[in-house]
Formats: structure tokens, sequence, C-alpha cells
DNA sequence: CATTTAATTCACTCACCAGTGAGTTATTAA
DNA sequence: TTAATAACTCACTGGTGAGTGAATTAAATG
């Protein structure tokens, strides 16, 4: 197997990995296909998340890595499942960690969750993993935010994601129990949306505020937005219930 | 000039545009020039919309307007310019209003601007657009949603769009003056990815919802987004100056 | 060492795309 | 009526895309 010829963002990453690897023991064949295949996914996922499933040819991403662009072929089968893997190899992950948060959540506040607390359970657990999760988590993130609104990407979207979403929208009824169903929905929307710009990290927010903030800093994010949003599904909610009651 | 073969979504505005037109009196050359491109944009807005840049061809939207694929490139120099027309055309529109909006709000407002005016002012204006515009704002505004994470559209929303942004963000400033000022930039990031996110009409919401609410309900957003942003704003804010003022 | 199997490249195919320039038809203007 | 111009079509080109199957190289195994 041949080392990349050109050097990706996670090369650091790479080297270090590799290094440990030769000085414990060769590595085997089955570790040396899937270094290969991961190696595919980065690079797919780097140029996806910037120019979407059309924007990026197999011979762009094979360039990148420094292999021939037919064994793009061999390991995936077409453009279509390296895609596909993409999305799923780190859905799980992000999954996982935000049902487990979630279920944390609800048995430590018992009769009485809390919007925020929800909120929290929900957003940071996921911004800790872009935060801590290094470059390969932040391509992610900007590959979701992209497919999140392309053909491609939709029907994954709620094939993985449905389950996490409507858990948090269970809390969040149970924390706002005169609330009206539309209205927690469309709060929900309005958190997902300023997720998604989050990730893409346009790099819109740096141009706007002249550098004061930058579009990468999800410290900054997670610091603002659950209470935010937190405080906007108390308010719209609050306002409906005054509306009703008269 | 030949009437579009296949008929798209705006077509009984297009037929009560031509006959009003034949009763009246026969169309210019210019007008009639002036129709087929809009035609064409139309179109593309819709297919751009729908799957990004490079996920439409030329031969696609020819094929859409019914007619030859290479009268794009007449009317077009090339895809490119296509593209820019299409982002060109209504930018100037709904950002005229906004402005106009903004300008309005903080006259009658005075020393005192609120939060939630401002919003009004900035998110009602525009979301009226999309309601009373018809099929082609609506398709214009998942256009613009699209188009605002891709390299192809960056620069063309910071090019028009900063203006409008920066006059809101002004008078958010006054209307929390001891607010941090990145915290006023945050803010307006989680308000244009919830923004982005509805115009994108992706659909999510509609599948989650199990129908109670729908991608393409305006009107929804407009009850309750402004007010609900409003919120998020005064809350972190006063957060702020609550630990700086400990 | 020989043989099988996996990994990788190579030479192609077929389809399609953006764009060009010549040619054709229709309008308009002189 | 003719000349000129605009609107539109056609045939084509150079280039690229995804994908295939044969060929080659490397690695593992008996």
């Amino acid at each position: 197997m041949r080392v990349a010829a050109a050097e990706t963002i996670d090369q650091k990453e790479a080297n270090l990995a590799s290094k440990a690897k030769t000085l414990a023991k060769r590595p085997t064949k089955a570790e040396q296909r899937a270094e290969m295949m991961e190696q595919i996914l980065d690079t797919a996922e780097l140029l996806f998340s910037q120019h979407g499933f059309h924007g990026v040819t197999l011979k762009d991403v094979a360039k990148q890595v420094g292999v021939h662009h037919t064994l793009l072929n061999y390991y995936f089968d077409d453009k279509r499942t390296l895609f596909d893997a993409v999305f799923a190899r780190r859905a799980v992950v992000t999954i996982d960690k935000r049902m487990q948060a979630l279920d944390d959540y609800e048995r430590a506040a018992g009769d009485n969750p809390t919007v925020e607390g929800a909120l929290h359970a929900f957003l940071d657990t996921d911004l800790d993993l872009y935060i801590q999760g290094g470059e390969g988590w932040k391509n992610y993130g900007a590959f979701g935010a992209q497919a999140s609104n392309s053909p491609e990407g939709a029907e994954f979207m709620d094939k993985y994601f449905d389950p996490v979403v409507l858990r948090l929208i269970a809390i969040l009824k149970k924390a706002l129990p005169d609330a009206a169903e539309e209205d927690i929905f469309w709060g929900y929307h309005f958190v997902t949306g300023a997720l998604m710009l989050t990730l893409a990290r346009t790099g819109r927010i740096d141009k706007l505020s002249h550098g004061l903030c930058r579009s990468d800093d999800y410290e900054a994010v997670k610091a603002r937005m659950a209470r935010f949003m937190a405080a906007g599904f108390r308010d719209i909610c609050n306002q409906r219930r005054q509306d009703r009651d008269g």
C-alpha cells in the first residue's frame, strides 16, 4: 500500500498513527485495507463538504489521496456508495452520543426536565465532538450541513437522525407541557437551522464581524446556543399559552 | 419566440401574463426578449435551488424551458453568468425592501428601538416577499439558501447582503447597548441559520412532525421567528452583562 | 518456490457537458 | 423588395466524467 502523495489536513494525525503502528507491529492486511478506506473517506468527506456531491469527481478525490482513480471503484462500488459511506461512518457516533446524553439527562432531571437542559444535552454533546474530534470531525459537520439540503443527503438525514431528534422533542414536550406541538417543532427547526449553519463554517460571520467572531469557534457557539434557543422556546410557548388562555 | 413546451410551476402566472399581453397589444421585441430571459432565469432558479450549481446542466434548463440548449449561451454567455444572473435578479428587491423597512423602523422607534422590532422589520419583510411573491420567489429563497453555502454563491452573498445585515446589526446594538458585540454577531448567526433552513424548504419538518408543520408554511415561521430570536438575544446579552457586572 | 489472492494500474468505453461557429429562419427597417 | 439584424438551430469539438475488464504487481499461503 502506497502512502498518500498529496498531504491532507489530517497529515499529522496519520503520521502519528502509522508511526505508532510500525513501532508496535507490522499492520495486518485488514488494517491496511481499513486505513486506505479511511484515507479515501477522509478526503471525500472534505471535498464533498466543500463542493457537494456533484461538485466533486472521483478523480479529484483520488488525486488528493494519491492513488489511481479507479481504485475508488475497487473499494467503493460507485460514487454514490462512497458518498453514503462518508455519511454513515460518523453518523452512528454522534447519534449514539447524543442519545446517551439525552437519556442521562432525562434520568437525572426526573419529572422536571428543562428546555435548556435538554438543549444542552443535545447540542453540547454534538459540539464537543467537533471541538475535540479534530479536523476530520469538523469536515464531517460541514459535510452533513451540505448534505442536509441536497437530495442525495435528505433520505440519510431522515434515516439516521430522526430517532435522536424525536427523542429531544419528547423531552421538550415534557419540559413545556402546555405548549402547542407546532411551537415545539418550529422551535426545533430554528435550532437545527442555526446548528447547520454553524457546522457549515461558511466564513461569513468572520467577514461580517471583521474577525471578531470566527466560523470555526464552536466553543463560542456552545457557550451561547442552548441558552439562546431555550429562551426562544419559552417565549413562543408562553405567548401561545397566553393567547389561548386569554 | 416559441412558447415553453414543458410546463413549469409558474405556468398559470405565465399564461395570465401572456393572455393579458395579447389582448392589450402585440409585445415588442424587447419585451419578448425579456420574457424569454425571465423564463430561462425562472427555470434555472428552480433547478439550481434543488441541485446546486454543479447538479444542473444547461441542457436540463433548456429542456425544461423547451428551447435548444445553445440558446442559453446566446442569452447568457456561459453557465456561471446565468447563475450569477439568477442571484442578482431578485437580490436587489429583497435588499431594498429590507433596507427600507429597517430605515422606517428606526425612524419610528426613535431612541428606543427593540430587538424584536428590528427583527420583525428584517424578517417579516423578507418572509412577506416569499409568501406573496408566488412560486418564483419561493424558489429564489431556496436558491439563496443553497447558494449561501457554496463557493459559487458565497461572494455574492457578501457583495449583496452585507449592507442590510450590518444595518440590522447596528440597530440591534442600539437596542442592546450593554451587550457584547460578539453576542450580537452570534445572535445574528443563529437568526440567519434558521432563516436559511426555512427558505431551503427541505421538507424535513413535515416528515418529523408527520404533517403537523409544513416546510413551506412561511406564515407559521413569520408568526414565531422574530419573537423567538428576540428572546434569545435578550437572554444571552443579559447573561453576559450579569457575568461582567458580577 | 509456486500458486493463489488481494491491491493497484492501465487502456478503454460510452455518455455527457459546455461552448463555438456556421448556417437558417424570422423580423424589422430602409 | 431588399438589406440587415435578431432569434434560433445544427453539427461539431475538446474535454471530462463514471465505470469496466484485462493486465500487472505485490503479498500471502501452502
